[in-house]
DNA sequence: GGTAGACCTGGACGC
DNA sequence: GCGTCCAGGTCTACC
């Protein structure tokens, strides 16, 4: 089996690293918790191939990335650029520690990095898939797109499939063998959108471009409301604004015991993140991590097909987060401390 | 500008 | 097994 090696960032750990954000439940991607093992399948436009990744040195040391099939030197080169943008392995140590001067109590675990998708298309889709559903739904979706529309590796598991196939399906194929209900026809103007060069990546992938025009920009796009555009400018890498949602209400109400209607607690979500400025998300995203991971253990000992499908509060009965709620709050206390 | 209702799927629940 | 209800964010029509 061909292999390649990456050198990480110098605090990098895959386990932690890559087990950050619910995409890492979701197709193509998967995790193997007994092997510590991410593996994903990406077509690269001449080829598709599923990778393993490991990290047998642990922290800070190379990731060895194993392929199912010999690539050519452009390809690899493609390879490496998808997993550096999945895996966050363009975002250097210093950044992560800028991140705990301003909230330290993710100092001790070290997290800091969200891993995303291996391309800007596939996260404005994953979220669509995401947008009033229940997570089942968007785990659903994903893998319905993949088997259906992706196209096929060595390994035979599928890849996300690329705009320009998803462009030339039929809304009616998305609906009926996609389960994606009314997104249907979204979905493909989306990928018509990113098919016909209309998207300048690089413009939105860059720092210097005001977060609100890219926030601004993305609202035109079928599909894409607040919440939506907010997501994808976190998956952007922009942490400022909060894509606030049901899930928040319910953290907010839950954990940090704010009261009134959903309007109001979320309004209070958003006051009470301000002071964490442009890492306002990551000490959102991380503190509501912190919560599902104190009910079904450590992220990286998640099965995707049993944990993976309900870790989301949504899946949880009043009854057990109410039994929770005190060993929740005594546990925010003590890294507020 | 604000608001109500439709959109669709899948899970929970009652019978 | 079947029917009903509900959750979820975006879009559109209407006021």
């Amino acid at each position: 089996m061909p292999t390649l090696r990456i050198e990480p960032p110098s605090d990098y750990l895959l386990r932690r690293d890559a087990c950050s954000y619910g995409y890492f439940l979701l197709e193509p991607n998967h995790w193997d918790p007994p092997t510590s093992t991410f593996s994903t399948s990406i077509d690269l436009g001449t080829v598709a191939t599923t990778v393993q990744v490991t990290q047998p040195g642990g922290k800070g040391t190379p990731l060895k990335v194993r392929t199912d099939s010999k690539l050519d030197a452009p390809s690899k080169k493609a390879l490496r650029l998808s997993l550096a943008r999945m895996l966050r392995l363009d975002e250097p140590a210093e950044v992560v520690r800028a991140f705990h001067k301003v909230d330290p109590r993710f100092r001790k675990s070290g997290r800091g990095r969200l891993m995303r998708s291996a391309s800007f298309f596939e996260d404005v889709l994953k979220t669509v898939t995401s947008c009033n559903v229940t997570w089942p739904g968007t785990v659903n979706m994903n893998a319905k797109l993949c088997r259906v529309l992706g196209r096929e590796t060595a390994s035979g598991r599928h890849a996300f499939p690329l705009a320009e196939t998803i462009a030339k399906a039929r809304p009616a194929t998305l609906r009926a063998r996609c389960s994606v209900g009314y997104r249907d026809a979204r979905i493909v103007e989306l990928a018509k959108i990113f098919a016909r060069d209309r998207v300048d990546a690089a413009w939105f992938e860059s720092p210097s471009t005001p977060s609100q025009e890219k926030f601004d920009a993305l609202l035109e796009w079928p599909g894409i409301g607040p919440y939506a555009a907010a997501n994808i400018l976190q998956l952007l890498g922009c942490y400022e604004r909060l894509p606030l949602d049901t899930e928040s209400v319910r953290h907010g109400r839950d954990v940090l015991g704010f009261t009134g209607t959903g309007e109001q607690i979320m309004q209070r979500v958003h006051r009470h993140f301000e002071p964490f400025g442009e890492h306002g998300f990551r000490s959102y995203w991380f503190e509501l991590w912190a919560h599902y991971e104190l009910r079904k253990g450590p992220s990286h000992t998640w099965i995707r097909d049993t944990t993976g499908k309900s870790f989301t509060a949504a899946q949880l009965k009043p009854v057990d987060l109410a039994k929770d709620l005190a060993a929740i709050r005594a546990n925010m206390n003590r890294r507020n401390a």
